[in-house]
DNA sequence: ATTTACAGGACCGTATTAGTCCTGTATATT
DNA sequence: AATATACAGGACTAATACGGTCCTGTAAAT
């Protein structure tokens, strides 16, 4: 179906919160660091169950995405600033690394390797897609004024050809 | 996985089997129209069994990107140029259509609509996606100088941000 | 009338995903 | 030191999706 994982976007949202939490103290005048959060609060706040939460911030912890603290006053914390945290970066720690398509994973992994004339072009889909990922980043979600942020890098998708496929509800 | 399905997966080949016999036609001087192939010849040219060719063909017939004939001399053909097919297309007409995450298929799919915050920006990220995906054509699939031909394309998913996710085999 | 080939599903075994839970380890408090 | 808290790292299970096959019907050519 072509489509994310739930843990990943689970992984988002609660990245995204993260992000604006960590904007929040900074408002307040708090130091500069963010305080870190535990996994219980932080499913409290994304309304969603603890051990799923739970899940996800080990995964984030394992990519280091996330910097964790044990024992009581345990937490996590963003390990780097939201604007050097990319939308690719989180996909690939909690779904794998993008690979559209078998043969896109590295040689000798698909069964048509042989009779297959499009290697390369998967390829090159493949590193488009990721490269339009890389360029987003945590920052760019969170921000207020989004949609105006992103909109050069709309009109770079753009540049390729007009949006001519999901031809309606045709399907 | 993040990863298309099989289905989707074949489909391309064929579509790019096609393409190439078509405008192997062309050059040998027969009329413009391609011939259309059968499923089973089309199966045996991709060595694929034929129930899935079947099924594949059947789907992009049903997504008006092929064009099929009953009957004896029966079979399938392109319903478009290769260059007005868009890689994009035939990933919704197999995979259907492109939704990274629940709240991109349209409002009242996600349950946590309420409380997340970046709806949009998800709806964004989509959209570049699948920009990224429609800027391909099948015609830049199967040309044989494919990788120059793309070069440009490679540029435009470059503009955002070096490609700094997949950080080696850290997983 | 018969043969060929597509149309549209149903169907089932397998693999993946989502979500929970359990055991172990590090840290702070008393 | 003892205890409570919170993360680390898996194992495990039910539900779902996917891949692949097959069956019945319809259109077209001989």
């Amino acid at each position: 179906m072509f489509r994310l994982s739930k843990i990943t976007d689970y992984g988002i949202v609660i990245l995204a919160e993260m992000a604006q939490r960590s904007l929040a103290a900074q408002g307040e005048g708090s130091s500069e660091t963010a305080r870190s959060l535990n996994a219980r609060e932080l499913a409290s706040h994304v309304e969603l169950p603890l051990p799923v939460v739970s899940k996800v911030l080990k995964a984030l912890t394992r990519a280091n995405i996330l910097e964790s603290q044990r024992g009581t006053k345990g937490g996590y914390s963003l390990a780097r600033e939201p604007e050097e945290l990319t939308v690719a970066e989180m996909i690939a720690a909690l779904d794998g690394p993008l690979a559209l398509t078998q043969c896109s994973q590295g040689p000798s992994v698909c069964d048509l390797e042989a009779t297959c004339s499009i290697k390369n072009p998967w390829q090159v889909i493949n590193h488009v897609v990721q490269n339009s990922l890389a360029s987003i980043t945590l920052a760019d979600l969170t921000s207020p004024v989004f949609s105006g942020q992103l909109a050069p890098l709309a009109e770079l998708a753009g540049l390729g050809r007009p949006d001519d496929s999901l031809p309606g509800e045709g399907n």
